[in-house]
DNA sequence: TCCATGATTCGATAAATGTGGAAATATCGA
DNA sequence: TCGATATTTCCACATTTATCGAATCATGGA
């Protein structure tokens, strides 16, 4: 993943309704969620979410495909894992700043 | 860390100048750099770099201090782990998409 | 085919962000 | 004190982003 790329995955999940379908998706797992129930579980209109959503898609965050008339969306976690990754190798201080990993989370 | 505060964090690192500053400063170390140096190095005006660094400063990501006329910034590791972590933990499934840390990435 | 449903696109508008010159502020050396 | 240096603040302006109703598109059932 490339400055350019990340500044567009940075900027896709720094505002809070795209954070908040983020996370949800994330909660959600593979089978993800469809675009109706996300703007449900959010409170907003369908066209602010559609909106929305298609910045998350540009960023390469969340896929998406059609079932029936609905159109789910999932989290990509390769992308998120990318992002991550860029952040820790670029951003940090040779890894001094590094989180631990859930393993070591649970272990601490 | 919040949704809020880490929605400031990322929309300042969200920026290509300002993301290039972090980048700088993250490579610079404890140390950190003079405003002048970063904007020289970035190739943008002083006025131009001042706002970004609020930004930076704002979100918590950097902090300064003055050494005679200058003004000197540094990364603040501990905000861009609090960042990291809060992505880690809130927007990855279980840990699935968690970057291998430092040490994981050498050995491998 | 016709209608209902789920979703996106369009368009207008409001708000936030980025830019950079000029002026103001702070510090140092002579 | 005066001038030079380093930086920020102020200001006007252009661009981007966010919102949401209305119109449009796609799908499935009667």
């Amino acid at each position: 993943m490339d400055a350019t790329q990340t500044i567009r995955a940075l900027s896709a999940l720094a505002q809070e309704h795209r954070l908040a379908a983020f996370r949800l998706l994330v909660e959600a797992g593979p089978d993800g969620l469809a675009a109706g129930a996300l703007a449900d579980a959010l409170g907003i209109p369908a066209s602010s979410l559609s909106f929305h959503l298609a910045q998350l898609s540009n960023a390469g965050l969340v896929s998406q495909r059609r079932v029936s008339r609905s159109i789910i969306y999932a989290a990509d976690y390769a992308a998120m894992n990318g992002l991550l990754s860029y952040l820790t190798e670029n951003c940090c201080a040779g890894g001094l700043c590094a989180p631990a990993t859930t393993a070591e989370r649970i272990a601490s």
